[in-house]
RNA sequence: GCCCCCGUAGCUCAGUAGGAUAGAGCGGCGGUUUCCUAAACCGCAGGCCAGAGGUUCGAAUCCUCUCGGGGGCGCCA
C-alpha cells in the first residue's frame, strides 16, 4: 500500500487531552482518568473533567485546578485553537477558532480518501473473527447481524489505523459433519431415515442432487459441507463481506500446533472417568472441562484452544471474536485456556452479537429451527437490500436484542433511516452539479465567509468525525456510526431547508458549495465504513 | 439454582471507563413547495431512566437486593 501524504492537520481533541494530561503531570504527580470530549454547544466544543478529577484526588477544590492550570492553557492554545476558553460548574470548556473548523472543512472536502484516519491504533495487528457458521446451512438474519457488525468493525479499525484482519473459522469437522452427511444419504435415498441429529432442510435436496453420488457419511458430510461453505461465502460476498482468511477446523486438527497446545496445558490437566480435564477453574472459569473425552476424541474447545493459539502465533496482538448469545458460556474457558498457555486471556475479546427478531406488519415473524423453517439472509437481502439490511442491524448496539422492521426498511422515506442519510449524500452531490452548471465550485473557496450559527454547527460535527472514529474503535461500538450519520443529516438538511446555497454572492455560494462539499464527503466515508451505498442520485 | 444480555417518551432505541437542564427517530396532531431533489423541513405533545436501598460533592451510568423479558448452563458445536 502506498503512503499517504501526510498532513498538517492534528486532530484538536487529542492535541488538548495531551496538554492537559502533560500539564497536570507537571504539576501534580499523576493524573487519574480525565475525558476531553464533545460537549453542548452552549458551552463550547470540547470539554474536560480533569479539574473535577483532581480536585478529588488532591482533596482541593476544582477552582484551585483551573488557577493552576489556565494560565499554561492559555499561553498554549489561546493564539492556536481557542477563541474561548472557560471554566463553569467544574469544566474546562473549550470553544475552537472558527480557522480549526475551517481548515478540516478543507480536509474533508479535498482530501476525500485521507480526512477520516487516525493513527491511534498504531499499526497494531487485530484478528476480527465473526459468523463462523457451520457449514450446515444457509446462512440466517443473526449471521447476517454479525456480518454486518464485524465487518464494519474491521473497516473502522483500519481507519483508526490498526492492521485489522477478518477471519472465518469453518467447523468442517466432528459430528455435525457426519450428520449432514447421514442427512445427504437420506435425501439421496442411500438411508431410510435421516440421523437422528440431521438436518432436514429443503435447501439439502439440491446439495444432495449436485453431489450426486457419495460413497459414505463423511464422504458426503465434507463435500456437502464445502458446497454449503461456498454457497455462504457468496451470500457474505453479495452483502459487501470479504475475509481475509478463513480457517478450517480440518486443518487445524492436523495442525502441529495441536501438540504444541497440549505440551503447554499439561501441568494443567488431570483425568477423570477416563476423559482428560483441564483445570480451567484455576483460571477463572466456573468448572474444568474436558479437553479428550473418555472415547480418545478431543473436544470442540480442545480446538478451538489450538485455534485462537494459531492466531496469536500469527501475530495478532488481540482477537476479537464475535459470538452468538449462545456461546457466552464459552468466554470464560477460552480465556482461561489462554491464560494458562501464557497468552493471556486479555488478547481475546469476545463481543456477543444478542438476537434479532424479524418484523413484518407490527408482528414477530416466527422461526421454527426444528422444521428447518427460518428467514435466510439471502431472503432478508432479496427483500429490503444490502444498504437497508447493513444500516439496521448497525442501528443498535450489539449488546441490545434487535427488531427488524421489514416494512419499514423497505419504505422510502424520511421514517427510513437509510434513505434519510443517502438522500444527504445524494442532495449535496446534485447540488454541487447544479452549481458547476452556473459555473460555481468549491475549488478556491473561502470558508470564513461561512458565519450563519448553523454552518459553525455543521462544521463543528463534522470535526466530531475523527473522534467519533476513535470512540468505536476503542470501544469497539460500530453501532454509533449510523446514529452520527442521522445526525449529520438532520443538520444539514435543515441547514438546506433554511438556505439557499447558489445565490448571486460568488463568494458566499462557493463557500456553502464548500461546506456542502465537505458533508457529502463525510457522510460517504461514514456509510463506507458500515458498507452502505452512497448514491450520486435518488 | 447459577451465568450473560436487556428494562430510558405510546413504539423502536441512543446515552453506562460517574459529571452540567436525560436525547433521537418513528407514530400522533398542526403547518411548509412560483426557489439548488418534498426520499426534505418547521412547530406541538410526550419521562418518578422497572422498583428499593447504598457509595459519592455529583448516579440512567458503580454496588446490593427485588420484579419483568430474552438467552445459556453437555465428554454438542
Amino acid at each position: 500500500m502506498q503512503r499517504r501524504r501526510s498532513s498538517m492537520w492534528k486532530r484538536p481533541k487529542e492535541e488538548i487531552k495531551e496538554f492537559l494530561e502533560r500539564k497536570a503531570r507537571e504539576k501534580f504527580g499523576e493524573v487519574p482518568g480525565f475525558f476531553v470530549r464533545e460537549t453542548d454547544e452552549k458551552f463550547g466544543d470540547y470539554a474536560s473533567n480533569i479539574a473535577l478529577v483532581l480536585a478529588k484526588k488532591l482533596q482541593k477544590s476544582p477552582g484551585e485546578i483551573w488557577e493552576a492550570l489556565s494560565h499554561d492553557l492559555e499561553k498554549w492554545g489561546g493564539e492556536l485553537y481557542f477563541s474561548e476558553l472557560n471554566f463553569v460548574s467544574g469544566f474546562i470548556n473549550f470553544k475552537l477558532r472558527d480557522e480549526v473548523l475551517h481548515s478540516f472543512l478543507n480536509e474533508a472536502a479535498f482530501r476525500p480518501d485521507d480526512f477520516h484516519r487516525l493513527g491511534i491504533g498504531k499499526g497494531i495487528r487485530v484478528n476480527v473473527e465473526f459468523v463462523s457458521a457451520n457449514p450446515t446451512g444457509p446462512l440466517n438474519v443473526a449471521n447476517a447481524r454479525a456480518a454486518a457488525v464485524g465487518d464494519s468493525l474491521v473497516r473502522i479499525l483500519r481507519a483508526a489505523g490498526y492492521r485489522a484482519d477478518s477471519e472465518y473459522y469453518v467447523n468442517d469437522a466432528g459430528g455435525q459433519i457426519r450428520a449432514l452427511g447421514g442427512s445427504i444419504l437420506w435425501r439421496l435415498g442411500k438411508r431410510e431415515e435421516p440421523p437422528q441429529d440431521g438436518y432436514l432442510g429443503d435447501y439439502l435436496v439440491e446439495i444432495a442432487r449436485r453431489l450426486g453420488e457419495a460413497e459414505n457419511e463423511l464422504e458426503a458430510g465434507s463435500k456437502a459441507a464445502d458446497m454449503i461453505l461456498e454457497n455462504q461465502m457468496e451470500t457474505l460476498k453479495r452483502f459487501r463481506v470479504s475475509f481475509d482468511a478463513v480457517t478450517r477446523e480440518s486443518s487445524i486438527r492436523k495442525s502441529p500446533l495441536v501438540e504444541e497446545v497440549k505440551e503447554k496445558l499439561e501441568p494443567h490437566v488431570y483425568t477423570s472417568e477416563g476423559a482428560l480435564y483441564f483445570r480451567s477453574s484455576q483460571f477463572g472459569d466456573e468448572k474444568d472441562r474436558v479437553l479428550v473425552r473418555s472415547n480418545g476424541e478431543p473436544t470442540y474447545y480442545f480446538f478451538d484452544l489450538v485455534y485462537h493459539y494459531d492466531k496469536f502465533k500469527r501475530g495478532y496482538e488481540y482477537m476479537i471474536d464475535l459470538l452468538g448469545p449462545d456461546h457466552h458460556g464459552h468466554i470464560a474457558r477460552m480465556k482461561a485456556g489462554l491464560e494458562a498457555m501464557g497468552i493471556g486471556g486479555g488478547r481475546l475479546e469476545v463481543l456477543i452479537v444478542q438476537q434479532v427478531n424479524l418484523v413484518r406488519g407490527g408482528e414477530r415473524v416466527v422461526m421454527s429451527k426444528r422444521k428447518g423453517e427460518f428467514f435466510t439472509m439471502d431472503q432478508l437481502l432479496d427483500e429490503v437490500g444490502v444498504d437497508a439490511a447493513r444500516f439496521f442491524f448497525l442501528l443498535r448496539s450489539v449488546s441490545s436484542h434487535l427488531d427488524f422492521d421489514l416494512d419499514l426498511a423497505r419504505t422510502l422515506g424520511r421514517e427510513n433511516p437509510v434513505y434519510y442519510v443517502q438522500y444527504l449524500h445524494a442532495r449535496t452531490r446534485s447540488l454541487l452539479e447544479f452549481a458547476s452548471s452556473r459555473g460555481l465550485s468549491p475549488e478556491g473557496a473561502d470558508p470564513s465567509k461561512l458565519e450563519l450559527p448553523e454552518e459553525r454547527t455543521i462544521l463543528r460535527k463534522m470535526l466530531f468525525f475523527q473522534d467519533l472514529i476513535e470512540e468505536i474503535a476503542r470501544n469497539r461500538s460500530p453501532h454509533l456510526m449510523p446514529h452520527y450519520l442521522l445526525e449529520l443529516a438532520s443538520l444539514y438538511h435543515n441547514y438546506y431547508q433554511k438556505v439557499r446555497i447558489v445565490t448571486e454572492d460568488e463568494g458566499l455560494s462557493k463557500a456553502r458549495l464548500l461546506l456542502s462539499l465537505g458533508v457529502g464527503n463525510v457522510v460517504k466515508k461514514g456509510l463506507e465504513l458500515i458498507g452502505v451505498e452512497a448514491p450520486e442520485r435518488m
